[in-house]
DNA sequence: GAGCACTGC
């Protein structure tokens, strides 16, 4: 009866509907030839509003009684008191259901079997095994719990860009991306501020589910025990009184408000105590965690003391460019003057200060070419290196120089900063400076180790996940992994897996992040956790220092990074998956307990966290190349026995040191006396590696200096210019080939990618067309800019000379001419002066082509020797450029050919 | 036929 009626009302209906529609279209295309008097159009809109009325009314009690529908098949017992229909549906469906389930679950029974017997002797990828383990495991809560509830309605997230077999669309995920870009008139940056509010407002999709775990106790068949080792030491009580005072500062005015919350500060009640010691000492060594003050306060506390008399400034170093300017906005708002003025920063790219400014936030590398410009850094009274416990290579000189300095100038007054263990270490390097400490607030952090060590990280760091997403409070995960490929496995087994658990368990948004990735895609790990669900956050080393995210509680540390390595003898560079250390580990924990109590996940055993693990980090001086290095510090005159006497807090090895000068001195940048030449001194204002810094000034010569700064700035922006993505190589290849016309080489194809984005006027659009990463190519326009401002302060004319190739070759010759290689017999290169052998890239251009002999912008060791970015050259111009360095018998056998090598 | 952690000038 009721489906009778039903449908005959659909009918009447879809007949008014179809009436309607004729209508208003007749209506529309009338008012359009204007014939129509008011009276009617007025009839016609009443009769449309009627109709309008109705089909709302026929839709609002469709969904009413679907509602209902859905009520009644929910509780079973209800099912009595309905209509026939009802019931003979719900019981068919029930039925239906049942069979569905008994068919999946011997599906899985089957294969389950067969993997288990195919198991023996076959080796199962990383995905295949995981994917195994989470069939088993459904098996295991399907075949004990009942069964119904978990088939139908597998919950999605909305906007996934996967579909339901797990395969990423790129394409949809980027075409989201895209839409900024697609509007040339739109290209450029969006302001920060509008941006943020954009991401605070957006609302997810997501339902706000309730969690059904009291219903299901999910049996995972891989638990990992975890032993609460102890607990990282926070103060709590000062946030909740921030909190109030946050509260009662909404009707005070800002300024004041703000002078209020300096005071509450823990560095406040210090300050008398802390420019007293200023006073009395030159070096000072100051410890407090963050979130002391320390940063914004002492600048300012000094300002107040007077130290920014007689016009001189407060300089504050910062390892990051973010840090410095955010610090100085904060500071500027406290201190109530227009950022840039009093206060002001100054990184690459960007000096925001005036002649006003008496503070001066800072990168550290800026300070250091600061002191190529004034030797005694006569413009400041006070040096305050900031976050020293990182120990960046600038922050590194920068100490070595500071404490060269502090005999000729007695009024400086130097501030190390560092949070805490190194404290010692500073304060004997500085001649036993007091150490000031200052305690942080934070959070208390839980830690917790594994009983035993787990033989896989990455399985166990995804088991760990589930289970603290399974039986924790709410609150955001963040595990830290070693790179973009880990990231995106466990990306893809963990999505597998919380299909599998289907509504039974909360929503988890996975949000990947790591430096490569697109900024638009970066974003999303800010957003507001929708309610009900929970957000893990997979990360590299950014999330360490670099960037904080907000919601954190729990993190997961599987006790690995990946970490640069230099060669100095072999002058090859490798990144290495390394055990971190004591310090990073501890880190790593603090991230947790940034807004409330949190709690860390170690994926080893406290014995090898005693045992096996350093405390510190290697220094980044320890493990680069110095070339850069030795340029400055020759510069500012140490040079020679000088630059192995130099007081570094934790030397170099002197092979690297070695290695760096005898370098400078075949580029002609040193002379027999170790003295700076011409060449060197040029070469020193170039912010660059000083084989791009020689191949810049020796364009000079063969008039070509306006594409080689473009090759110089492609190269120093590193590799992160091609995009790849996993399922368009092919594509991304052969757009990258397009580059390759000529074959001129790598080098050549980074200057045709240059001029090419430049013809589109630096077009967005035309870097997705071309798989090119927009971020990196408009780093690359920055930096060339900034090198064509140099060429003018060396006085290097910039000359244009775009047809002669084997002119700009010569150029890049006079640079890298130690990195040639070539060819032997079966296809590897063989390094012409160490006889190393080598292997080109399978990245470059030239990899099909293999001429005879090349000339390489680096060496990497991955899984093979590799240069990457390379060029043919021919022998008769490196005997030409660099006579000193080769003679005629290094190439004899490439014209006579007859000797091989085997 | 291979992989690219993170900064900074």
């Amino acid at each position: 009866m009721g489906l009778k009626k039903r449908s005959r009302r659909g009918v009447q209906d879809e007949k008014k509907e179809r009436e309607l529609k004729r209508k208003t279209s007749s209506f529309q295309d009338e008012y359009n030839s204007s014939k129509y008097v008011d009276e009617e159009i007025l009839k016609d809109q009443n009769e449309k509003e009627e109709l309008e009325q109705h089909l709302r009314e026929r839709d609002s009690a469709k969904t009413r009684r679907f509602a209902e529908r859905k009520k009644v098949s929910r509780n079973s017992n209800a099912a009595k008191d309905n209509e026939d229909v009802e019931t003979l549906r719900k019981v068919s469906r029930q039925e239906y259901l049942k069979k569905r389930e008994e068919k999946k679950l011997q599906e899985l029974r089957d294969y389950i079997e067969d993997e288990h017997y195919l198991f023996e002797g076959a080796k199962l990828s990383e995905v295949e095994y995981c994917d195994l383990r989470h069939k088993k495991e459904t098996y295991n809560i399907l075949s004990k719990k009942e069964l119904l509830k978990s088939v139908h309605n597998e919950y999605r997230i909305p906007e996934a860009f996967d579909d339901r077999n797990g395969v990423i669309n790129q394409e949809k995920r980027f075409s989201v991306a895209m839409q900024r870009y697609t509007d040339p008139n739109t290209e450029k940056e969006e302001p920060w501020e509008e941006h943020q509010i954009r991401k605070a407002t957006l609302k997810f999709g997501s339902k706000n589910k309730r969690r059904e775990s009291d219903d299901y106790q999910f049996v995972f068949e891989d638990h990992i025990d975890f032993i609460k080792a102890f607990v990282m030491d926070g103060d709590k009580s000062d946030f909740e009184e921030e909190i109030a005072l946050e509260k009662s500062r909404v009707k005070r005015s800002v300024l004041e408000a703000l002078q209020e919350e300096r005071k509450k500060l823990p560095i406040y009640s210090f300050r008398d105590e802390l420019l007293q010691a200023v006073h009395d000492h030159p070096v000072l060594v100051i410890v407090g965690e963050t979130g002391s003050g320390k940063t914004t306060q002492i600048p300012q506390y000094l300002h107040e003391a007077g130290y920014t008399k007689h016009g001189r400034m407060i300089a504050c170093t910062q390892p990051r460019r973010v840090a410095a300017i955010s610090v100085a906005s904060r500071v500027s708002q406290e201190m109530g003057v227009k950022l840039g003025h009093e206060v002001g920063y100054s990184i690459r790219f960007e000096d925001c200060t005036s002649k006003k400014t008496i503070l001066k936030y800072m990168t550290d590398g800026m300070l250091l070419r600061e002191f190529l410009v004034q030797p005694q850094l006569e413009s400041y009274s006070v040096v305050m290196v900031d976050e020293a416990h990182e120990r960046t290579l600038s922050t590194d000189i920068l100490f070595g120089l500071v404490k060269d300095l502090a005999p000729a100038r007695p009024d400086l007054k130097v501030l190390i900063s560092s949070a805490t263990l190194d404290a010692e270490k500073f304060s004997n390097y500085f001649d036993l400076a007091p150490i000031f400490k200052i305690p942080g607030r934070r959070y208390p952090v839980e830690i917790h180790f594994t009983k035993a060590p787990e033989a896989n990280y990455l399985d166990a760091a995804i088991v760990t996940t589930l289970q603290i997403h399974a039986t924790q409070p709410p609150g955001d995960i963040l595990v830290f992994l070693t790179g973009q490929e880990e990231i995106e496995t466990v990306e893809e087994i963990l999505k597998h897996r919380m299909r599998g658990f289907g509504t039974k368990i909360a929503d988890l948004i996975i949000c990947p992040i790591y430096a490569n990735l697109p900024t638009e895609l970066q974003a999303k790990i800010f957003e507001p956790t929708p309610e009900g669900a929970r957000k893990v956050v997979l990360a590299t080393n950014i999330a360490e220092t670099s960037l904080t995210i907000d919601g954190i509680k729990y993190v997961i540390d599987p006790g690995f990074c990946k970490m640069k390595c230099y060669n100095p003898r072999t002058g090859m560079e490798s990144l290495l998956v390394s055990p971190i250390s004591k310090a990073a580990a501890k880190q790593r924990a603090g991230r947790s307990g940034r807004t409330s109590y949190g709690k860390c996940f170690r994926l080893y055993t406290a014995y090898s966290f005693l045992n096996d693990l350093e405390d510190n980090t290697a220094p980044e001086i320890q493990r680069t190349n110095l070339g850069n290095v030795v340029l400055t510090l020759s510069c500012l005159g140490i040079e020679n026995e000088k630059l192995f006497q130099f007081e570094f807090m934790d030397p170099p090895p002197v092979e690297a040191i070695t290695k760096a000068v005898e370098l400078l001195y075949a580029q002609n940048a040193l002379n027999v006396g170790g003295k700076l030449t011409k060449v060197g001194r040029r070469m020193a204002e170039f912010p660059l590696d000083p084989m791009l810094s020689k191949m810049i000034v020796a364009s000079e010569k063969y008039k070509c200096s306006d594409e080689v700064i473009s090759i110089a700035a492609m190269l120093s922006v590193g590799n992160s210019i091609f995009y790849r993505p996993k399922d368009k190589q092919v594509h991304a290849d052969n757009a990258r080939m397009n580059f390759h016309t000529g074959n001129g080489g790598d080098h050549i194809a980074h200057l045709n990618v240059y001029n090419s984005w430049k013809e589109s006027n630096y077009s967005t659009r035309w870097c997705y067309e071309n798989y090119i990463q927009v971020r990196s190519m408009k780093r690359a326009r920055d930096i060339r800019n900034q090198l064509a401002g140099l060429l003018e302060r060396v006085e290097i004319e910039l000359t244009s000379n775009s047809n002669d190739l084997d002119a700009i070759k010569k150029s890049i010759i006079s640079g890298f001419f130690p990195h040639s290689a070539r060819m032997q017999k079966n296809g590897s290169y063989r390094m012409v002066k160490n006889l190393q052998t080598v292997y080109v890239h399978p990245s470059s251009g030239l990899t099909k082509v293999l001429p005879r002999l090349v000339l390489y912008n680096e060496l990497v060791l991955t899984t093979k020797e590799y240069m990457r970015q390379v060029t043919e050259i021919k022998p008769e111009w490196l005997l030409e450029i660099a006579p000193h360095f080769y003679n005629p018998k290094h190439f004899e056998e490439l014209s006579s050919k007859k000797t091989q090598w085997m």
